[in-house]
DNA sequence: AATGAATGAGTTTTCATTCAT
DNA sequence: TATGAATGAAAACTCATTCAT
C-alpha cells in the first residue's frame, strides 16, 4: 500500500561507493557484481534496479569518485591568500587525498586503463580529462595571481600552462611510483624537492 | 629420431610479444588466452606448450617488455659525453621508446595495477621496481658526472637521488596524461619545460 | 521482497542423486559436471549454486549414498528377535540394498578407488570406513546376543570381530564378482552357502 | 642403413608395465599418455607406434597384469601334495601377490569399474572373469582331490563350486577392506579365521 | 622407428544478466 | 521494490591423438 520510501539517489551512491572500494583494489574486470552486492548488503538483482549494467555502475562510480576527490582537494583552498602557500597547499592537499584513501590510485589507474582501451569514448565522456583540466586551471590561476602580486616572475605567466600540466602529471607519477614501492620513496621529500625546484624557477629573485 | 625442428625460444618470444600487444590494450585480466592464440596464429593448446599458465605468460611478457625498453633506451646513451646533453638525450630516448611502441604505457599501466592489486608479490619479484631503480641510477650517475665536471652545482650531488626519483616519476606521469589526451598536450614542450626548470636549478650559475 | 521459493536442500539432494547415478556408472573422474547438469535438467552453472565445486558434489553425494544405504539396511532389523535370523536378515538386507539400486556397487567401487588414490584423505574423513565400522558393530552385537542366549557357542564371542570383518568384506567381494558376471553367479546360493558355513562353525552343537 | 634393432614385444611390455603402475595409482581415466611416455623414458608419439590408442594400451596392460598375477600365484602350487595345505598355500599366495605389489588392487579395482561401465564388453573380452574362473577351477580341483583322499567330507564335492566362488570373492573383499583401512585390519588373522571356518565345515570329522 | 610440436574438443569454473515471485 | 535462483557464454586449462621430420 504505502510503498516503502527509498531514497534512490542515496542508495545509488551507496552501491557506487561500495563498488569503488572493490574496483580500486582489484580493477574493474576482476570485481564481480555479486561481490558488490554482498558488500553493499543487498541482493544481486537489486543492483540492476539501480544500474542498467556493470558498465553503467562503473561509469557512475568513476564520476562519483572524481567528484569526491575534487571536493576534498578544493575544500580548504580558498582560505589561503598567499599564492605561493596556496600552490603548496594545493599540492599537499592532492597528496593528502591520495594518502587518506589508499584505493585512490587503484581507481585512477583503472580509469586510465579504461580510457586507453576505448579511446573512442575518450573524447566523449572523459571525466578524468575534465578533472585534470580543472586542476590545471586552478594551478594556472594561482600562478597568475602570484605574478600579479609580484611574487612570481612575469615570465611565469607564459609558462603557467606548461607548469600546470607538468605539475599535474608529476603528482600522478610520483604517487604511482610511491604506491608500488612505498618503502623506497619518501613522498614528502620528493614533493618538497619538486616544489623547491619549481619555486626556484618561478620566484622573483631580488637583485 | 629427428623431431620437427622448432626454435622454442623464438616462438616463446613471439607468443609473448603478441600477448604484450593484447595486454597493453586491455590489461592482463581482460586478455584471454584464446585471443592471444588466435593473434599468434596458433592453437589454443599450443600456448600451454610454451607457458605453463596464463600467469607464467604474463610474467615472461613483462620481463621481455622491460628488457626491450631498457635496451632501446640505453642503446645510444654512451655515445654522448656531455652530462647535460646526456641527461636530455636519456629523457628524450625514454619518450621515444614510449612513442615508438604504442603499447608501452598500456603495459606499464597493467603492471602498475597488478602490483597494486597483489602487493604481496610487489616485494618479491618486482621487475618494474628494479627497472625504475636502474633508471634512477643512470640519472644519478649522469648528475654526479656533471657535478664532477663543474657543469652542475655541487649541491646537485646531494639532491641527485630526489631529482632522479622525481624525473622518473614525472616521465611516467606526463606520458600517462598525454596518452589519455593526446591532442591536448604538447609532449615535447612539456618535457622541454621540465628539463629547463631542472637544469635551471642545477646549473652552475656563474657569478 | 519475496524471492522465488526453492527448497534448496531438496534440490541439492536431487542433484546429488543424479550425480550418484553417473558416478556409479563411470566413476568420479569420468563424470562431467555438464552431464550431471543435463541429467538433472538444470543449467551447467546452476550446479555451482548448490555445490562449490565438483569435489564438494562428490563428497556430498558419497555421504548421501552412505546414509541411504544404512537407512535401508537398518530399517527392519530391530523387528527380528532371534539372533540367528537377525544376522541372516541383516545380510540379506545388504544384498537387497545392492540389488535394488544398480548403482550401489559402482559408487562403492568409485569410493574405494578414490580412497586408494588419495590415501591422505583416507585417514581424515573416511565415511566409508566409518560405515563399515558400524556395519561390523551391528554384526558383533548380534553375535554377542546369540552367545548370551545360548544359540551360538561361547567361543563365537571372542571371534566375533574376526567374523564381522570377514562377513563385511565377503559381502562386498561377492557383490563385486556378481556384478561383473551376473549370469555366472547365483547370488542367493552363494550367500546362503556362506551363512551355512558360518552358522555351522558358530552354532551350539548339542552333544 | 642397418635399422636399429628393437624388440617390439619387449618394448610393448615395458610401456605396458609403466602404464600399469600409473593406472593402479590413479585409475585409467586420470592417467595421461604423456605421463606414461615420460615414465617410460620415451617420446609421447612413440607410444602410438606400439599401441593404437589409449584404450588399446589399457587392454594390453590389463591382460599383462592378469598374466603376471596368475604366474606368481601358480608358481609354487604344484609342489605341495596335501590338499588342505595346498588350499591354504594357494590362498596365502594370492595374499602375497597382493602384498608384494601394492598397486595390485588399484588395477583390479580399475578393471572392475571398467567392466561395470561397459557391460557390453564384459561378455566379450572379460579377461578378469576368465581369471576368476581359472582361480575357481584350481580351488575346485584341490577340494575334489581332498575328498578323494578322504581328507574332506564327501559333501564338499557338491559344494565345491559354491565354496570356490565365495573364497575367490572373499579374497578380493578382504583385500579391498584392508587397503582402505590398513591399520584397522589384521589381514593374516582374518584370512586364517576364514580358512578355519571353511576347513571346519569341510573336514572329515572322525566319530 | 622415434619424436615432440601442434591442436581442438572437452573439462571445471565464473559471472553478468534475466526473471519469477 | 527487492531478491536470489537460474543460466549460458566464456575463461583457463588438459589431453588423446596426429603428423612432419
Amino acid at each position: 500500500m504505502t510503498p516503502k520510501f527509498v531514497d534512490r539517489d542515496k542508495k545509488r551512491e551507496h552501491i557506487a561507493l561500495v563498488a569503488l572500494s572493490h574496483f580500486s583494489q582489484k580493477g574493474f574486470a576482476v570485481t564481480s557484481m555479486s561481490q558488490v552486492a554482498k558488500s553493499a548488503g543487498i541482493g544481486k538483482g537489486t543492483i540492476y534496479e539501480y544500474f542498467k549494467s556493470k558498465d553503467a555502475l562503473i561509469r557512475f562510480a568513476i564520476e562519483l569518485y572524481i567528484k569526491m576527490i575534487e571536493d576534498q582537494v578544493g575544500a580548504t583552498l580558498s582560505a589561503i591568500s598567499n599564492p605561493r602557500d596556496r600552490l603548496r597547499h594545493y599540492v599537499l592537499q592532492v597528496m593528502d587525498a591520495f594518502m587518506n584513501d589508499p584505493h585512490t590510485m587503484g581507481i585512477t589507474l583503472a580509469i586510465f586503463q579504461m580510457l586507453i582501451v576505448d579511446q573512442k569514448e575518450a573524447g566523449q565522456t572523459n571525466v578524468l580529462c575534465d578533472m585534470f583540466h580543472r586542476s590545471r586551471q586552478t594551478i594556472i590561476t594561482i600562478i597568475s595571481e602570484g605574478v600579479s602580486q609580484g611574487i612570481f616572475q612575469p615570465t611565469a605567466r607564459q609558462e603557467a600552462e606548461v607548469i600546470a600540466v607538468n605539475l599535474t602529471a608529476y603528482l600522478d607519477g610520483i604517487w604511482l611510483h610511491y604506491l608500488i614501492n612505498p618503502g623506497g620513496i619518501d613522498l614528502n621529500a620528493q614533493v618538497h624537492g619538486y616544489l623547491e625546484t619549481l619555486f626556484h624557477s618561478m620566484d622573483h629573485t631580488p637583485l
